[in-house]
Formats: C-alpha cells, structure tokens, sequence
DNA sequence: CCGTAGGGATTGTTCAACAATCCTGCAATC
DNA sequence: GATTGCAGGATTGTTGAACAATCCCTACGG
C-alpha cells in the first residue's frame, strides 16, 4: 500500500465521522437511548405500562419508529413485550436477582483474577469511582452511593478487556437499577459496601489479585443475599 | 386461598398459554428467528447486505415489521446496521475473536468452578456433547463436530446457573459461527478438542473442578490463538 | 488521473388505515 | 350477590404507500 502519510489523518476523520453519527444517530436509537434512560435512572417505576402513541408523540417520533426503539430495549430485557397488550417496564421477582447476581459471581471475581487488561488507565477508573462513592456518601447522596458503585464494578469487569463482557455488564447493571428501583428503601443498602470496592481496588493497584478476588466474591454473595432479603421481606411493590 | 383444588390446572393452564404464545409469537419475531438461525447456521456469509425491500418480500411481511425483527437482532449484535448503507452479516477481524475469547475465558472457567448448578441434569448434557461429537466426527461431519463443539461449550456456562449467562454464551457462540464460516478450512480446527472436552467432562462428573478448570483455560488459550493465526495468515475472506 | 455532477437505488421516517386482541363496564342470569 | 355474556372503546400488530436524505455508481469534463 504505498499511501503512506495520511493515512493517520483518514482514520480520525472516518473516527469522527463515526462520532457524530453516534451522537446524531438515528431517531430510533435517539428514542431508545432516551427510554433506557428514564428507566435505567428510576424514573420509570417497573412495572408501568408505555402506551405506544402517547410515548410517540411525547418523543416527537412516530408509532413505527417508537416501535423500532421498543424491540430494541425489549432484545436488552430493559423492557418486556406482552402480547397485545403492551410493553412494560420489566418487573424483575426474586429469581431474577439470583439469576443476576449468579451471572455476576462467575464475571467479576474471575475478571479480578484473570483478566488481560490491568493496566494502570483500567485501575484508576476502579479508584474513580471509590472517589465518586465516598463524595456522594458525604452529601448523603444515596442515588449517587448507587451510581458510583455501579461505576466500580463496571470498572471491575473492564478489567477482563472484552468489550463484549463490558456490555454485556452495563445490560446486569442496568437491571440492577430495576431491582434497587422497587425496593422499599434502598438508602442502607449501599453505603456498607463504599469500604469494601476502597480495600479491593487497594488490593489489586498492589497486585494482589487473589485476595481480591476471594473479597470480592464474599461481597457479592452477602449483597445477594440482603437484596433477596429485602425482595420478599420487605414486600417489593410488586406489579400490580 | 379458599381456592385449593383446581390450582393446578389454572397454572397448568396459564403455562400452555404462554408457551402457545412463544410458539405463535408475531410476525416480527418469527422474522427475526428465522433470520437468525441463517445466521447462525452459516446460510448468510458475513458481510452479505440484507437489502430491506427483497427480505421484507422474501420473509411474507412488510418493510416496517422487518426492520422491527432487524433492530431486535442488530440490538443482539447478531447484525450490525450501517447507517444509510443498510444491515449486513456482522464480518468479524482478528480483533473480534481476540475479544470473544477474553469473554470466554472469563466465563468458562469460572463456570466449572465456582458454578452452582452441578447437577446430574447438567452433567448429562456436557457429556451428551461429548458423545454427539464423536458420532459426527467418526461420519466426517466436520459441521456437525462443531455444533457439538457449540453444545459443549453451552451446557459448561450452564453450569453456572443463570439463564442471562446462557442467554450472553448463545450470543457469544454466534460469533463464533461467524468466525468458522469466514476461515478458509474449518474442518482441522475442531476436531482436535474432542478428547479434551471428553476429559474436562470426567473430570466434572468425578467432582475435580479445579483440574476441569485449569484444562478448559488452556483448552481455550490456544484455540484462541489457532483462530487468530487462522485468520491472520490464512487471509480469512473479509468482506469484498 | 482526478474531480464532479447526475441519476438510480436504498434507507430513515411518517401517515393513515384495518384486523385482532384486550380491557371495562353494564346488564342479564342463576 | 357473584358469575356470565356482551357490547363498546382502547391498544396493539401489521400493512401499504409515500417522501426526504443519503449512498453508490457512472459518465463526463478538466
């Protein structure tokens, strides 16, 4: 190939070009980023029914498009399709949540240990967010307490270097969100665990993956079994 | 519940339904299903464009309906949608295998340890892998030892014990199709790893995770790199 | 050889419509 | 009084046609 030289300069510019799309895009994807959104953030409590032609219209999109962004966020599980009668915002039970938190014992604890990419920039993402939960925790801010540890264990799982997992990880995280969304009070359940990412985040910027790992694992099994506690003792606001 | 007797029957009767509904699904669902499965099955090499007004025609439904079952599968990265060019078969590089397998090799391994879902029923399904692969390699059946191959590999994630690792190990081994159809000589690649699955198998049934686990990450370190060199060297067909 | 204008094809998106299905309320019935 | 039957309305599933925006290719001109 003898096109030598600009060859740097045609790839950023294709790489901006990819940008702008990704930040255009199309009016399906706008639609679907902004519905996974809402719901990811809580403001769309599980469970509510999303009439097709009041949404359209509230996003400025027509039925057919809205319906595109709809089988979207469906194909995530951020939403659930019911036949003739509509989607709903996914009303996750108690089996869920073992589901989730089985799915994550095997990911993060072996992403710990035996990921590829713990290169200092994945590190400090971990210490970012450490960062990000203790500011949060002193302003008594529990939805913050909840994003930044979110931010930890998607940092966690960046350690094992497949962008595919990191997906794969924010699709978890985001039914995380449904869970901590129907649990009656979600403030306590967060803050215990701000020390326990600083010891493991410390553990592993000197190397030690192992004892790591085994933390974390011990971490995730109590925070299953608190959050499965508080679905059926503290009587999640089911679906009506 | 005064309503004792005839519970049964009404869950009975609600889980017919439901699964009638699954079968019947809609129209969008059934596209996306078929397309999928020629996928998955190779019928569509990657890098193919699927040109929206003749599948619409060629699957029996309208333009809308297709690109609803077509964002459910570009949302599963089975496709990958090119803005204003279209949708294509997803053409995999090196890049891709390299972050496949640092999936893989995150989930699979833990899986056979640190799973919780060690049961006869799932036993039986590794080694019925086992089996269906050697019948199809003793007939020369080089696709069928692969799809043994796929099966192997699905029942160890189900060793875990979420049905979201499942779901995330499908996609995964739909890639891995991709991979295949794209190498230029499939056939050597996969048999060798018949005796190996064999053995990680025994030693699962004999209840030695450990020694399963450290087999299957080496087991999957060099296929890694056998696919990688596959496609460096071999001059994989990428896209025209 | 390089750029460029034009035309055809394909995608993104909307609109309007219709059948199928679901939900609600009310009347009729045992 | 509770259940059944039945309209009527609302919502979804699906279609067809249309149009602007964009891409791709080709032929033309420098």
């Amino acid at each position: 190939m003898p096109t030598s030289e600009l060859d740097p300069l045609l790839t950023s510019l294709a790489d901006a070009r990819r940008a702008r799309r990704t930040v255009m895009s199309t009016s399906a994807d706008r639609a679907a980023r902004l519905l996974r959104e809402q719901v990811v953030e809580g403001a769309l409590t599980s469970g509510t029914r999303l009439p097709e032609v009041r949404l359209a219209e509230a996003l400025g999109v027509s039925r057919n498009t809205l319906r595109e962004a709809l089988s979207q966020l469906v194909a995530e599980r951020v939403l659930r399709r019911e036949e003739h009668r509509g989607v709903v915002v996914a009303t996750p039970s108690v089996d869920d949540v073992h589901d989730v938190y089985a799915a994550r014992r095997i990911i993060e604890p072996a992403a710990v240990q035996h990921g590829v990419a713990h290169d200092p920039e994945h590190l400090d993402a971990l210490e970012l967010a450490v960062r990000e939960g203790h500011a949060a925790a002193a302003s008594h801010d529990w939805r913050g307490v909840a994003s930044a540890n979110q931010h930890f264990h998607r940092a966690v799982v960046g350690l094992a270097g497949s962008a595919r997992l990191d997906a794969q990880m924010d699709l978890l995280l985001a039914e995380m969100r449904l869970f901590f969304n129907q649990m009656p009070d979600p403030e306590p359940f967060h803050t215990p665990y701000l020390d326990e990412n600083a010891i493991i985040a410390a553990h592993l910027r000197s190397g030690r993956r192992a004892e790591a790992a085994t933390r974390l694992a011990s971490y995730l099994r109590t925070a299953e079994e608190q959050l499965a506690l508080a679905f059926t003792t503290g009587g999640a606001t089911r679906g009506r």
